[in-house]
DNA sequence: AGCCCACATTCAAAATACTGAATATAGATT
DNA sequence: AATCTATATTCAGTATTTTGAATGTGGGCT
């Protein structure tokens, strides 16, 4: 039986915070609190482009911190690591609002009244 | 009333896991949870040089997560941001084992008993 | 097949962090 | 005052992170 030398957890951890030291990742990582999002969704709720967004994205999943899945068009992220949601809640409180529809974001979940008349 | 820009709050959060995002810091701020501790014990305790452990400190001074005093010749630090024990309660559970003497340090409250006889 | 659309990856330049070495300082001791 | 002890600061070289721009990819639609 091993144990670990004690400075590989401080390691690891700090490998966590470090994916959260950032100020996109974190109010990216704080979104998800809400449940699963598309990228898109995302990026409107940011005001960043695409490709930046894609980036935090990707330094957040090789952290291990969120995982994603397709489903057609869309790409769904969510939150994988549930000591980063206990740290959320502590450090930013409970959620304060529920996922809305937002305005730039053409995914399904947003676009669900966006009928156009007379074209 | 100024209603501060959402991201400001997303900025201060991720600084504070800026200089807690390195193993050699975060060690240093969980010794720090049983109490404050001279540098010299931080410095036996980390097992790394002086110079390297006072610039880790002025990296958490610097960050607010610490402050310190001075008494005679000797230091001493604790943690000055209440979320920050909080964290680590949460991360890495209660404290294990409370402060001991130790080896390497020369400060009053580690050398008790280090008495020379017939030198 | 060809064309969008939503998203991912790569690349490179600029900014920032890390760390060792040297040096400075403040207070105690002689 | 001279010296020692504990700690702090500065400097410089290296490594890592950040971010914009360009480009790649996979799936749906016509």
């Amino acid at each position: 039986m091993w144990a670990a030398p004690l400075n590989s957890q401080y390691l690891s951890l700090a490998d966590k915070f470090k994916a959260l030291a950032h100020p996109a990742r974190l109010q990216i990582v704080d979104l998800l609190r809400g449940g699963e999002l598309c990228v898109c969704h995302i990026e409107a709720a940011l005001g960043k482009r695409q490709a930046y967004v894609s980036q935090q994205l990707m330094a957040l999943r090789e952290a291990g911190l969120v995982e994603s899945r397709r489903d057609g068009l869309q790409v769904y992220y969510w939150i994988a690591d549930s000591q980063v949601i206990a740290l959320l809640d502590l450090l930013r409180g409970p959620l304060a609002d529920e996922h809305h529809a937002l305005d730039g974001c053409p995914c399904p979940k947003c676009t669900t009244v966006n009928v156009t008349l007379f074209d």
